[in-house]
DNA sequence: CGAAACGGAGTA
DNA sequence: TACTCCGTTTCG
């Protein structure tokens, strides 16, 4: 098991005609994951995948899946982004603009819901407060989730 | 349509 | 310099 991979390295030296076979080369060899950042959470899976073709032959992708939805990110960013505001980053619908769409409804983390939350009056002036927790501060969207989460908790007890 | 992958740019 | 993230594209 585990033969490092030393097949077919160089093939078209010079590459002129030739072209590699033409099978579908998207094939990525499937990594041991020897390594775990360890600001993934526990529950968390990932997988560590090696691009086979193209010119960045070679390099890492990182993909994390979470424990609960089986949700695929691309990377630290999404996955913090996911656990922090909720906010699912997939592709819209390419580059066509989607009239409207609600990204922080079906996005409640109650896993990641703090028990308990110190709400301090970040501007005066405006009377707006945020909620913090462990001195940070939380993105709006996350509290404004809850009340999203709260609604569909209380079956449309909790109005706005 | 969705997922996967390549490619490239930006940042540490 | 290296690594990471994001956008876009292609394949299933």
């Amino acid at each position: 098991m585990a033969s490092s991979s030393n097949s077919n390295l160089m093939q078209s030296r010079e590459g002129v005609s030739q072209e590699a076979p033409k099978e579908s080369e998207r094939c990525v060899t499937s990594d041991v994951t020897p390594k775990r950042p360890k600001w993934l959470p526990d529950d968390w899976e990932m997988e560590v995948r090696t691009r086979r073709s193209g010119k960045s032959a070679g390099m890492k992708d990182r993909y994390y899946y979470d424990p609960k939805f089986h949700r695929c990110f691309r990377s630290k960013k999404d996955v913090e982004n996911f656990i922090q505001t909720g906010t699912i980053r997939r592709n819209k619908s390419r580059t066509k603009a989607s009239s409207n769409e609600n990204p922080e409804s079906e996005s409640f983390d109650f896993k990641n819901c703090p028990t308990k939350v110190s709400w301090v009056l970040s501007s005066f002036a405006e009377k707006s407060w945020t909620p913090h927790v462990n001195n940070e501060a939380l993105p709006k969207s996350t509290w404004n989730s809850w009340a999203v989460a709260m609604e569909d908790i209380c079956g449309g007890a909790y109005k706005s």
